[in-house]
DNA sequence: TAGCTAATTGATAATGATTTTCAAAATCAA
DNA sequence: TTGATTTTGAAAATCATTATCAATTAGCTA
């Protein structure tokens, strides 16, 4: 039986309190920051529970690492800049339905599909700039 | 400037032959097992050398591995089986054209987005029935 | 063709994220 | 409270990937 434990409730609340995706590493200094005694294993643990009963959302970085954020009720999607990481969640009413439709169309069943935008904000001018046409 | 090696040949040849994505350490395998005797790290740096400049497609595993594919010519998205590894080429004009427009709305530049869609194939049954509606 | 030089290779060590281990601590039902 | 069972956490183990660096090699150039 699954228990409740006051180290899985402090990765559900400070899961809560960030605005944008955090990596397991992330979210135990974070609360390692606040006093917290939790153990590195505990969060991994915990945020996979939370990802499997869809508590939360996860997404790999293009650096492979697995980012997770709190799900609130529907899924989202996200345009990450590169350099500041700014964060902004946008509408993908229409990437949701094609992917549903496409997943079908092929007789693909429980898709979960990655779509994620990443790229450089207003804020930050590309790095290479030989690179543009 | 850069020089051609056999190494780098065996690896763009060995990603040709690959119907769809593999990791470097797959690729490596294989290679090692047609007898050639290249070593790990430079399959990773022709990889990585290939997909800078274009010849080769990656993208991230739900696992975390960072997986090449020869890229044909286009942009392509896939829809990928879980399970057996299926993978089928999508069109996917309608999202390419989405993440254009998305990005540049919220000022965003240079982006790269990531369309995948990971599920199971016809063939493969899912693996936990009960979460099913 | 021989010699030069900088790019490339590869065995191995280093890194960094994630998972496993397992004894000790904590949870929950009775 | 007791006791069975789950959960924790520090440390070790894994695994993919990257850095190191001496030895090799490609591509000039004489």
């Amino acid at each position: 039986m699954k228990r409740n434990t006051w180290q899985r409730e402090a990765v559900r609340s400070a899961l809560g309190t960030q605005m944008g995706f955090v990596s397991a590493q992330a979210l135990h200094s974070s609360l390692k920051g606040t006093g917290s005694q939790i153990g590195l294993a505990t969060v991994y643990r915990a945020l996979a529970d939370l990802a499997q009963e869809g508590e939360a959302d996860s997404l790999q970085s293009p650096e492979g690492e697995a980012l997770y954020r709190a799900c609130s009720l529907a899924h989202h999607h996200h345009l990450i800049c590169r350099s500041c990481g700014l964060t902004v969640e946008i509408e993908a009413d229409e990437v949701e339905a094609w992917a549903q439709r496409t997943a079908s169309l092929h007789g693909f069943s429980r898709p979960e599909h990655v779509v994620d935008i990443f790229g450089f904000c207003s804020a930050c001018v590309p790095p290479v700039a030989a690179e543009l046409p």
